[in-house]
DNA sequence: GCTTGACTTGACCGAACGGTCAACTATAAT
DNA sequence: ATTATAGTTGACCGTTCGGTCAAGTCAAGC
């Protein structure tokens, strides 16, 4: 027998929003399934715990992240730093957005979840480990090929990829924990300045 | 009648510790009195909720942060980039000694907490926004005595003060999402690098 | 020595937590 | 038409949550 109901999606999608909206913790079971309209069993019919719910919501958010932002930023008509910059223009406007429907700057969800679970849940840190992981190594490619194409001066790509990565995620913070757009629109654009120079 | 125990200060000392350990949410009142040895109506004598508390366990991350840190890194004996060359030091000493106790990186005490509560508490969220911005001033002051000691071209000294904010903290949830305290001793020294330039 | 008020104690509250389960319905495959 | 199983339902579990409260202890101030 073949999956003939639409219930495991619906869990995943209310999860995703409520937790990005709010947080790990601060989500309950009941409340999710409440917003899916599910019952609990039926919630457990699926998922084994909630944790495992959690691992596959970071799959959802990456598949989102992906087809919203990745796919377009990082399309190969693009110059590398074009490529870059529009990736900037596209986070501003999604946080731009949500802020406009909410009046709350919700952040990176994979920074969100990693910064409350790290300590707690190994699974979950390691997923977002990986995926973070990924975010670099595209970085990083759009880095050697900018370099290659004499866009920008030599530079150790791996480490300035990395450098990069923590200065969006420290950005969304910022921008977060301030509850204000214009942090994003200050600070994005100069992340395309972090050079980190070889080690010889 | 004047103060006359230490239980305020257990109290504090306790939630500080373990909320900085694992997160608000999952670190209960309960657990904060067992760990401060304090029953729980005495809890409410001093605190009339865990969000004040909360607000208190602020003020003493505060603290530690100026007496163990702050104090020491920007002291007027040493050139301006000395000191945020200092302040990267201790920082990575800090998390390294935490990660040799206890396996883990536990990354920054505001941007853990605002990252988990920025969307709830509006009073945290504030809180934790004044004491980023007094770190801000901090590092701004810093750049712009470098600027006009010539130890740096001239820049935007705000704009960069904010960008090496967000760095240190980014580079901060990226060590403890890769549990990994390298990742400190890699990016944080480069932070010295960002520049960004003024508009005109 | 008595009063005052800071502090402590332990029992208690309703609500919510993550998770379980037996019974039931509906549907796809034979 | 029957069977097997995917999916649903609602009641239920023990535990923990943040918070309350009446009663009691204890020491400082008069």
């Amino acid at each position: 027998m073949v999956i003939q109901t639409d219930t495991y999606q619906r869990i995943v999608d209310s999860a995703k929003d409520l937790m990005y909206a709010r947080s790990y913790a601060d989500v309950g079971v009941a409340a999710i399934c409440d917003h899916a309209r599910v019952k609990k069993g039926s919630f457990y019919h699926f998922f084994t715990s909630k944790q495992e719910l959690t691992l596959a919501v970071l799959d959802t958010y990456y598949a989102d992240y992906k087809n919203n932002i990745i796919n377009i930023a990082f399309s190969s008509t693009l110059k590398p730093m074009e490529r870059l910059a529009t990736f900037n223009k596209l986070v501003i406007e999604f946080q731009q957005d949500i802020y406009s429907q909410t009046g709350h700057i919700y952040g990176c969800p994979f920074g969100n979840l990693a910064t409350e679970m790290a300590t707690q849940d190994e699974a979950i840190r390691q997923k977002i480990g990986h995926l973070f992981t990924k975010l670099q190594q595209l970085l990083h490619n759009t880095l050697q090929e900018a370099m290659d194409n004499g866009d920008i001066e030599p530079i150790d790509p791996d480490a300035t990829a990395r450098a990069l990565l923590a200065y969006i995620e420290g950005t969304m913070m910022l921008a977060k924990t301030h509850n204000d757009p214009t942090v994003l629109q200050q600070l994005l654009p100069a992340g395309l300045q972090i050079r980190i120079p070889t080690t010889n």
